[in-house]
DNA sequence: TGTCCACTGGAAGGGAGGGCTT
DNA sequence: AAGCCCTCCCTTCCAGTGGACA
């Protein structure tokens, strides 16, 4: 083989991962090392589908990273081993994140059961496509098990009439029937719904705990086995690994994340050996990654009022109050010739940055002087930097903002 | 104890942009 | 072409609020 620039990297790479993908947090392996419980309960309630039965719907508690939908998917592959034509009963699964509107759920279903679905992804009223997934769901004659991942996305939007659409769903039915099953991060979410639904939606109820950092030993143990090489990994980065991840709620997809970003950076290196030192890299990287991926999602707006809380802390602000983000807001919009919005429009927008995590604001009373929020921004200076040089800013190089403080 | 500030956050509705139906 | 529906983003309106201050 000719000398290539290439040639190093092939040679670097090879040496620690055998196959990535086994350390994605999507793959499902063969054995879910301590899910055994939660796999044992569920399939016991959806076993009955298999002789035509409809099963109980089930509600599945816990938090990111605690294998609720690896246990549902793997659920779902098991039914297909022991019916491979489905014809006694389909596995349906519906992220409400992705997906996240009631008739969006709708949609997804339908086009999941039919083969060449011809329905608009929009258009139809909601009720004629309910009638649509009713007539669709009889002809098939079956027992269909519908999974609702993130189902606590659903709630807060207007959305959740669809709970009481989907759990009646069988008074419809002549010939098939449907069993749900809701996976919510959220111990809260029963209370936010209904209580009809809510008893309807949780006949049964299950509990994810999350992993101890034993358990995330074992799991990274399991999967390094099938993904890497042997005596890839320094004695100390298993451990390593799961007791940053227990620290995060004990979340599985933190875990493998690290593990696997540490032997990417590893290889990278033309290193023979994953130790510490890669796995604390790993952590920065994708700290750094996951907030500037982040930031370059938001719409335009929500970076100009991001963008107006650092102006204020760069000038010295470093907590500030609605009225004052709106004030540079204002400013800021008229530099770059963007139409401002209202300040109702801009709290909501505020209170959303919040819940991402780029900053920290809550509700102040100031007494006399009024009740605001109260906030802080909550990224790393380099992040910052990153953000700032979106060119959608380019216009406020050469301008100056404006040190105005009061609303005119 | 009542007032009053600077908002908060719910409700209702407009309108643009996607699409279907007749 | 006209009449609908759905979602998203936004505005307008407004009642509600915690606590410093008179």
């Amino acid at each position: 083989m000719d000398e290539s620039i290439f040639t190093q990297y092939i040679q670097k790479r090879k040496q620690i991962i055998k196959n990535r993908n086994i350390l994605q947090t999507t793959y499902i392996p063969e054995q879910l090392p301590h899910r055994n419980t939660q796999i044992d309960r569920i399939a016991s309630i959806i076993a009955m589908a298999l002789n035509g039965d409809r099963p109980s719907n089930i509600m599945v508690y816990g938090m990111t990273g605690t294998g609720k939908t690896a246990v549902l998917n793997y659920i779902g592959k098991e039914l297909k081993k022991i019916d491979p034509e489905e014809q006694k009963c389909s596995y349906v699964y519906v992220n409400c994140e992705v997906v996240d509107t009631a008739y969006g759920i709708l949609y997804n279903i339908v086009s999941q059961i039919m083969i060449d679905s011809q329905i608009p992804f929009t258009g139809w009223s909601f009720e004629k496509l309910y009638s649509e997934l009713i007539i669709q769901l009889d002809k098939l004659d079956k027992v269909f098990i519908v999974v609702l991942d993130e189902i606590d996305h659903m709630v807060s939007k207007k959305g959740d009439m669809i709970f009481y659409y989907l759990v009646k769903i069988n008074e419809n039915l002549q010939n098939s029937k449907v069993s749900l099953v809701g996976i919510s991060n959220n111990m809260k979410f029963g209370e936010l719904l209904e209580p009809k639904a809510k008893s309807r939606l949780g006949e049964e109820n299950l509990i994810f705990p999350p992993y101890t950092k034993e358990e995330l030993e074992d799991i990274l143990t399991e999967r390094a086995k099938e993904a890497l090489f042997d005596d890839v990994l320094d004695s100390s980065v298993i451990p390593y690994c799961a007791i940053l991840a227990a620290k995060v709620n004990g979340d599985a997809r933190v875990a493998l994340n690290l593990l696997k970003t540490a032997a990417d950076i590893a290889e990278r290196n033309g290193e023979s050996i994953v130790t510490d030192a890669e796995v604390k890299s790993a952590k920065n990287s994708i700290e750094f990654n996951v907030v500037s991926e982040g930031l370059k999602t938001l719409s335009q707006q929500s970076k100009i009022i991001l963008m107006s809380i650092i102006k204020n802390v760069e000038r010295g602000n470093a907590v500030m109050t609605t009225g004052e983000v709106y004030i540079m807001y204002k400013s800021i919009s008229e530099l770059l010739g963007t139409s401002a919005l209202t300040q109702r429009r801009v709290t909501d927008l505020i209170s959303e940055l919040d819940m991402m995590g780029f900053i920290n604001a809550s509700i102040k009373s100031l007494g006399r002087a009024g009740r605001t929020k109260e906030i802080e921004l909550s990224i790393a200076k380099d992040i910052v930097a990153v953000f700032k040089n979106d060119p959608i800013f380019k216009p406020l190089e050469s301008n100056k903002v404006p040190t105005q403080t009061k609303l005119i």
